[in-house]
DNA sequence: AAATAAATTGACATATCAGTCAATATATGG
DNA sequence: CCATATATTGACTGATATGTCAATTTATTT
């Protein structure tokens, strides 16, 4: 077995672990069990926990940004930006439920809020998000007598939360489903949950 | 000094250190210093950590459940309530911005995520939202079309992100800030992003 | 003021894991 | 086919921090 597979079988593993038990739970003598490798292997591979957790929770990230970065420059509408952000984020959760699920959890919460490098990760998120907002305005498609930031702290906010529940009640996505969140979000993100 | 008053002491102290360093990272060591008592004191009081977590967060939801069943029974219009809710959460932070930390940082993570209980607590937060939700589409102002939790969950996810965003900015609160938080939120929530 | 109960102390035992390392197996290249 | 590098193992170490407890002080009751 070649060295790329092992790591695969380990950040696989990872991923169960941390999403079952969270960071501060997960024992790495379960996670060399759950990847059928030896204790050591582990630490072979990734340094400590701490850096097997961040080759994961960077991971999220890169995948994130490239994929903003890519939709920033499209031509679409503003509408259909914000419909997109909400797709990639749903998809994320089919083809990775467990990965979301150490996002929600364990990313968007703990890394924050002790850890700088962890903080300057999410105002990337948030600042390419905001960009999106402040293009919406510049086209007067978005009102302009909220500022682009809580603009992006509702829509992101409400996402989160959807992702949230999904990710607790283990839910699969059905195409139905992700047509409904989807559709319920924009909906009341861009005309209001007013009659 | 009494009884009370040392309890008092050790909770002020287990706010500020499970506030600054996250639950994982606080040692009882530091909570009796800080709280100036020896380090047996704490163990008497609360027989263990968890235990004097779980006080602190056990305060959370009682004030907020407490607040919230008060609220439901009071005739003013759905809008208002929802501007109070916020209201309430932002005076919180004014009052308590450690407890407002923790229960952002600390419990809609792990405790949700990971135990029974905190679930249970989060359920009927979003429960008793839902019956204001709900009401106002019975009462013909919020929109039929979307399902109330998916309004539940918009509004409450706007509401933690700039909780969110408070507590990492350690921001003090001021009356015009507060004002254009509430408005914020509401006119978003309420009338849509849309221009 | 004696006796009983409650509060308070801090040193210590205990358990738990993260991380190390020397030994062994397997692959790679000359 | 030897030599060197890399992969793999798992027992062991060391640090850490929770929770215990017997001893001591302070309060309360009779």
């Amino acid at each position: 077995m070649a060295k790329n597979d092992k790591q695969e079988l380990i950040i696989d593993a990872a991923l169960e672990v941390f999403c079952e038990k969270g960071y501060a739970n997960t024992r790495m003598a379960d996670v060399a069990r759950v990847a059928g490798v030896s204790y050591g292997l582990v630490y072979h591979y990734f340094g400590s926990k701490e850096v097997l957790f961040d080759v994961i929770v960077e991971s999220w990230w890169d995948d994130l940004y490239a994929w903003l970065d890519m939709e920033k420059g499209a031509p679409a509408p503003v509408a259909q930006k914000l419909e997109n952000l909400i797709r990639y984020l749903l998809d994320r959760y089919q083809n990775k439920p467990n990965l979301v699920s150490i996002f929600v959890t364990e990313v968007s919460r703990s890394s924050v809020y002790h850890t700088a490098r962890g903080l300057a990760k999410f105002n990337k998120y948030f600042a390419l998000t905001e960009e999106i907002m402040r293009e919406g305005q510049d086209q007067g498609v978005l009102r302009k007598d909220v500022p682009p930031h809580y603009l992006t702290y509702i829509f992101l906010g409400a996402i989160e939360v959807f992702m949230s529940v999904m990710v607790l009640g283990k839910e699969n996505l059905t195409n139905e489903r992700e047509e409904r969140t989807v559709n319920g979000i924009i909906q009341v993100f861009l005309n209001g949950a007013k009659a």
